[in-house]
DNA sequence: AAGTGGTCTAGACCACCGC
DNA sequence: CGGTGGTCTAGACCACTTG
């Protein structure tokens, strides 16, 4: 146990106990340095987490206190769609529908701005039932190599997550009914309740790719967690 | 801006340029520390920022590399109902429905393990029209001043937010048919779907509160984002 | 075993911003 | 203006983990 681990701990116990309550002002780095017996820089590493988790507030002459929030935060984590499937223990299966590129290509996002664009659609199946819809759009001016890809084998789901980097994601949770393309490929009627999950990403202001994913409504859930810290 | 700054935009830049690709091992910390003429410690401050945001992965002996991603990680962000609903431009409106405590309430989440209750249900209005259900559990050993709230005025959701601090928070995500609780509340049939969104918190391993959040399914979607860096 | 990242120190200076 | 947190340095030592 190192000893910023130790002071953040002692402090997240003293919010705990009520020692220190929203809106209570710390004690200032020099002097929690004393208090501690470490140097100053310490003192900030071992806050620096409570920041990131939203526990403290931190102001130049004001001070740092225990953070009176508006909001919850929490960390969402999207699997690559085969790895979701077979760690529930079902088979994974996966279908290329379609692919369109060049003037076939229709940005209805507005997203990319004119840039050259692919389009795919694909299946994933877990256990041979319909799991997921895929729809993409990939910016080739972005990712030249996906020119060259053939997504017969490989998702490009999966190959994206792995090959491009990325360093801004926009994630839209949403419930709508089922158009004709997705009632048709997840095997339900039109109108019954489709989850889906749209992300655009970045790679510094550049798009890279936009998806919408169907999925059938009540079998799907997502979970999100924050601060495994313990 | 600061060196740090400029060190980790010129690190994105290579990165979006493909002169440092997913794999590529890069030069250690005291070589780039030479590089840019700073000391060591300042390249660790702009990576670190990179390591956050997933774009880089650091080990010990095996160095620094531009990481291969196995899934997409974003920030959920929920914000209070209240501003929610007033961000939209519309009118809020609050309802208490019920408030039980003692021997009448029943954790069938299991996730207090026998600590002390109260339950709460409440409404959440958008316009005079019903917005979303809240059904809550708060653990009146870890927050006893629950017990003295009257939540007629101020809802659960938004006292807790604001006063309670935690370091911890589990939430899912799913679509069911309404029970008839829902479709009696937000007005919509039976069986018709909901959106839900279901929150654990707790600080420090013990739990604090468990959160039911009900939506009328088709009306509602929640939007996630990651490194606005730019 | 050796080389990498991780922690920690002691100190200087900076820049924001509340009083 | 002054006090706070934020950045940066130069260096020592530690501990993990791979070759």
């Amino acid at each position: 146990m190192h000893a910023y681990e130790e002071i953040r701990s002692e402090m997240l116990s003293r919010i705990a106990d009520h020692r220190w309550t929203p809106g209570y002002l710390l004690p200032h780095e020099q002097e929690l340095a004393r208090e501690f017996g470490v140097a100053r820089g310490t003192i900030r590493r071992a806050m620096s987490d409570l920041v990131d988790q939203g526990l403290l507030e931190r102001k130049r002459k004001a001070g740092t206190r225990v953070a009176q929030r508006t909001s919850h935060s929490s960390t969402l984590t999207i699997p690559i769609v085969r790895k979701e499937v077979t760690g529930k223990g079902a088979q994974y299966g996966y279908k290329l529908l379609e692919i369109k590129s060049g003037e076939d290509v229709n940005d209805s996002t507005n997203h990319f701005r004119g840039a050259q664009l692919i389009q795919i659609r694909c299946l994933h199946f877990a256990d041979g039932q319909p799991y997921q819809l895929e729809d993409r759009l990939i910016s080739t001016d972005a990712v030249p190599e996906a020119r060259d890809q053939d997504f017969s084998e490989v998702s490009p789901n999966e190959w994206l997550v792995e090959q491009v980097p990325y360093s801004a994601v926009r994630t839209l949770l949403r419930t709508e009914p089922a158009d004709v393309l997705q009632a048709r490929h997840l095997k339900i009627r039109q109108g019954t309740p489709v989850f889906v999950i749209e992300r655009q990403t970045r790679l510094e202001c550049v798009p890279i790719t936009f998806v919408k994913m169907s999925h059938p409504a009540v079998s799907f859930s997502i979970a999100t967690e924050t601060g495994a810290t313990v």
